[in-house]
RNA sequence: GGCCCGUUCGUCUAUCGGUUAGGACGCCAGGUUUUCAACCUGGAAAGAGGGGUUCGAUUCCCCUACGGGCUACCA
């Protein structure tokens, strides 16, 4: 019970669209970082901005947050919902004389920046309200700005990115409350991580720079900091940030894909995040070995390539059952319908031969077409090709041998050879009609593992409808 | 403009002053083979540029270039 060290981290997306590729990948860092550690992992919904937040929005990030395997701890928060805490905050600082009511216009700050522009003196806003006596106050609408050391620097100490230091004399007086008394974003975020006990903050880098202005609301308040983990974002193939036409934005065109989620999870981990030269690992080895000095100071690109190998060696290593859940979660992602019992029952039997040879979901669902298909088969017309009178002619041998065999695959391949022998073929020239016969394609799974997969009765009845129907 | 951050093969990265700069994806060549894959072997491929510090810099410091972020009564 280490009331005191014990880990909290938290993932704050604002509910303005789908759960993005960046920040699922922010989530799943703070994910595994507090599970790994028997720590907590809180979500927060940073929906202040009530023009732009949506609950469909709010929707769309749990659902990928839920496919992703990203399970939060307790009710998810809603910073709206703390705005009077947030006030009563920006209150306390007021009295103890740490910021300030000002009342200066919003176009008399125009005015001043655009005047230092001309006159090529610094643009940053110096409120002539800061020392301003309070008997001198107008009955007029104003803000709350913190009152931000003249002097001396603000350091942020960041896991990733090192000691970043920057002079007080150039950070304004920031907004706390805004003139309708709603609180701004930057003391939302710091009162809520203080409230929750978020011990870590791991986040993208684009708020390195707000670090620092965090950092004097922590110091005013005279709350301690969390731990900051400032990780760069991840940008497009082409090295450019993420925007709409990279395309792929959101985690679920991924599930739609059929990238399984342990798959995913590995390969966004391996994003900007590294344990020596492990590539290919398990959940609980990413939880066992994920840590804040692993990660990596500059942008990663996406790479489609990359994931499709890791999401093929996940295919490869699942277990049956989880992969036959993947395939559920695919079809529902993808907007198809359901396999029926049947159908997963074969795919089920399936999965031996087909699991090494797919890289994504639909792939292996590809592979599996002869099994998920019935008779009357329709047969393609390249397969179509090798269903030559001669090659009908040694099937409809083979067929009836297929009665007794052992069914087992030495027996199977032992009386295909020697078949193809007595017609003076090697066993490659029976592999193309007997793909037609067992599966209607030319490219399939080896047609032994099909034998085996169909069993005896069906692959004799698929051989029979081609060797018998039309003469 | 000001401030801050970043920069190793095409891509993801290892290296924490001394290595033939390692691995993975992809690519090329060969092998295996029952189609497609998978698999096996081999290969090409990197320290942005310039100054320092040091016996010795990818590694530490400075400058430049390039990329990114912040600079809102957005989050």
């Amino acid at each position: 019970m280490s009331s005191s060290s014990s880990i909290v981290t938290r993932f704050a997306p604002s509910p303005t669209g789908f759960l993005h590729i960046g920040g699922a990948r922010t989530a799943l860092f703070n994910w595994l970082y507090a599970r790994g550690r028997g720590g907590k992992f809180l979500l927060r919904i940073e929906d202040t901005d009530r023009a732009r937040s949506t609950p469909e929005a709010t929707q769309a990030i749990l659902d990928g947050m839920a496919w992703l395997g990203l399970d939060h701890d307790g009710d998810v928060i809603s910073q709206f919902a703390n705005a009077p805490r947030h006030a009563e905050v920006a209150h306390e600082l007021l009295s103890q004389g740490k910021a300030y009511k000002c009342f200066s216009t919003q176009d008399e700050i125009a005015a001043f920046r655009e005047a230092a522009r001309e006159a090529g003196t610094s643009t940053l806003f110096r409120s002539p309200w800061r020392d301003a006596d309070p008997r001198t106050h107008p009955d007029a609408p104003y803000v709350v700005r913190i009152k931000t050391p003249q002097t001396g620097e603000t350091i942020t100490h960041d896991e990733v990115q090192g000691d970043v230091r920057v002079r007080n004399d150039l950070l304004d007086d920031m907004i706390l409350l805004r003139s309708d008394g709603t609180p701004v974003y930057m003391l939302a975020v710091v009162v809520d991580d203080h409230d929750m006990g978020v011990t870590h903050v791991i986040r993208g880098d684009d708020h390195l720079s707000n670090a620092a202005r965090q950092g004097l609301i922590y110091d005013a308040m005279g709350w301690d900091k969390p731990v900051y983990a400032h990780i760069p974002l991840i940008h497009g193939p082409d090295g450019k940030k993420l925007s709409k036409r990279h395309g792929a934005l959101g985690v679920m065109e991924y599930a739609a894909m059929g990238y399984p989620a342990q798959a995913m999870r590995n390969y966004l981990a391996r994003l900007g995040w590294s344990h020596g030269d492990d590539e290919v690992f398990s959940d609980a080895q990413a939880l066992e070995w994920f840590d804040l000095a692993g990660i990596g100071k500059s942008p990663a690109r996406l790479d489609f390539k990359k994931l499709d190998n890791t999401s093929g060696q996940h295919i490869a290593m699942m277990e049956d059952a989880a992969l036959l859940q993947s395939t559920a979660s695919y079809l529902e992602a993808a907007g198809e319908p359901a396999l029926t019992p049947a159908r997963e029952d074969g795919l089920s039997r399936a999965l031996f031969c087909l699991k090494e040879r797919a890289k994504t979901i639909p792939e292996l669902l590809e592979k599996a077409h002869f099994i998920l298909s019935e008779r009357p088969l329709d047969i393609d017309p390249k397969a179509e090709k090798n269903l030559t009178d001669v090659s009908r002619g040694i099937l409809s041998e083979l067929t009836p041998q297929l009665q007794t065999v052992s069914w087992d695959r030495n027996a199977l391949e032992e009386i295909a050879n020697a078949t193809a022998a007595r017609h003076d073929v090697n066993f490659g020239k029976l592999a193309g009609p007997l793909r037609a016969a067992l599966a209607g394609r030319a490219v399939t799974p080896s047609v032994f593992d099909m034998m085996l997969v169909l069993g005896r009765e069906e692959t004799i009845a698929r051989l029979t409808a081609v060797t018998s129907t039309d003469a």
